[in-house]
RNA sequence: GUGGCCGUAGCUCAGUAGGUUAGAGCGCCGGGUUGUGGUCCCGGAGGUCGGGGGUUCGACUCCCCUCGGUCACCCCA
């Protein structure tokens, strides 16, 4: 391959059309579901002081050793990381303007981690989401996972598995913690090398391992059902049996444990069947009831999801669904006669609301009329010499078999709409 | 950060016991049809065989390094 100048940085690339018409539909969709549930548009920055995202976690990797960080040209110099994820950032934005509770935020866009790139993770990747702060009913909870599960229906993906679990609230988790952590001590030579290191910063994240080895051991960890405090089993129950009413299927899954620190009480995850790869979550999400106070705000209980979207298109693919589509040309002017009358064509026709394309460089009519059958118009509008003489254009229906007309030029947006009709 | 596999035209891939001008399909451009696409036929453009170094009379082919891709671990969407 002779190699060009520079390319995409690891863990980037480009998204050409279709596929990037596919994603901005997939946003769409989401967009919609989100506003119609009441949630409103968050913009945040691409990047944000290091410190709101040193919040999520101290010994987490993802604040460690995948943050992009960088100094701007302030004096002193500023500390500033591209975002790894949005959930600090619409809870910096709610410590800083104070909005009315309970204030339901959904957004959408690009986020950099520093990991190695493999299926289903890149550098920059892509996620939707929704937050709902100010508010621990556990009928939010439930909205919000609710929500996830119509969005993947929307899209017309039947293998995704709802995961969920609870991790309890300050009070049950330090007992679990530590009874965990004891028990996998007393185990700990059975483990692997990694979990053992694992342990010692973070027990809870050895339930994540994904070791051979690991497994025996974790099978018979103990579980953070049983010790959650009446208050967490409470709303543990309330969660499932919302979601019960709702007629959404989900698994109560003991090892659920997520990456982030920051989650309390209700955590899940959105699992894709049809992905093989290793990386088979396509969203996932919980209650972080501490999170905004870290942060600088005053105590509020917040919940929310995360859906990737790189991921989601693979397991769209995977199970045949939401394909990528070009947007439909609908005319496409072909000039035989230098061009200008196609300009003037093409102008008149897309004020008139139509998707019209043209060919440049005054090709001869057999390869513009190639153009005009690939760009997928169902109609051809045909200028050439004859015509121009005439004050007139030929309208062909581009279908087999389908037929031509000549007809005056100031009639062509009229002649264009009849036969787009006939055909939708 | 660690490890496996891979790197030949825009795309998907052939090609090596190391030896003249490196091939196919698709795509692209042109022609067959001096005004008409989708099928068919013909022709054409396009590759310093990822990059660098080494071995050799000679390297796309062997060795080393490097860059990139891919998959997995870690971690996560």
């Amino acid at each position: 391959m002779a190699q060009p100048l520079f390319r995409a940085p690891v863990g980037t690339r480009d998204l050409l059309p279709p596929e990037s018409a596919r994603r901005r539909r997939l946003v769409a969709v989401f967009a919609d579901l989100a506003e119609r549930t009441g949630f409103g548009l968050l913009e945040s920055p691409i990047f944000e002081d290091l410190g709101v995202f040193q919040r999520l976690g101290a010994d987490n990797e993802v604040v460690t050793k995948e943050l992009f960080e960088f100094f701007d040209k302030g004096d002193p110099p500023r500390h500033l990381a591209l975002r790894p994820e949005l959930t600090a950032s619409v809870c910096r934005a709610f410590a800083e303007h104070r909005p009315t509770q309970p204030w339901k935020i959904w957004y959408s866009g690009p986020q950099f981690r520093y990991e190695r790139p493999q299926a289903g993770r890149y550098r920059q990747f892509d996620q939707v989401g929704v937050e709902t702060l100010g508010t621990d009913d556990p009928h939010a909870d439930v909205e919000v996972i609710g929500l996830g599960l119509r969005f993947y229906e929307a899209l017309g993906m039947k293998q995704v598995r709802l995961l969920i679990n609870s991790l309890g609230d300050a009070t049950s988790r330090p007992a679990y913690d530590a009874a965990l952590a004891a028990y996998l001590r007393s185990r700990r030579d059975e483990l692997s090398e990694q979990s053992q290191i694992t342990l010692e910063r973070n027990p809870l994240r050895v339930l994540d391992s994904k070791r051979e080895q690991d497994q025996p051991v974790i099978a018979e960890a103990p579980v953070m059902a049983d010790f959650l405090s009446g208050e967490s089993a409470e709303h543990f129950v309330a969660v499932r049996a919302g979601l019960d009413s709702l007629d959404a299927a989900y698994e109560v899954s003991p090892r659920l444990v997520r990456g982030l620190d920051y989650y309390t009480r209700t955590t899940f995850e959105f699992v894709a069947d049809a992905l093989d790869t290793a990386q088979n979550a396509v969203g996932g999400g919980g209650r972080y009831d501490g999170l905004v106070e870290d942060l600088g705000g005053p105590a509020t209980p917040g919940i929310g999801f995360a859906l990737g979207v790189d991921r989601i298109l693979l397991a769209c693919d995977a199970e045949g669904t939401f394909a990528a589509a070009p947007a439909p040309v609908e005319v496409f002017v072909v000039d035989t006669a230098g061009g200008q009358s196609a300009a003037v064509l093409c102008d008149r026709l897309r004020q008139a609301g139509l998707g019209v394309d043209r060919a440049f460089d005054g090709r001869s009519m057999k390869a513009q009329m190639k153009r005009a059958d690939r760009s997928g118009a169902a109609v051809a509008v045909i200028i050439g010499p004859d015509e121009q003489a005439e004050g007139a254009v030929t309208v062909r229906d581009m279908r087999p078999g389908g037929g031509q007309r000549q007809v005056a030029s100031d009639d062509v947006v009229s002649a264009v709409t009849e036969i787009l009709a006939e055909e939708a």
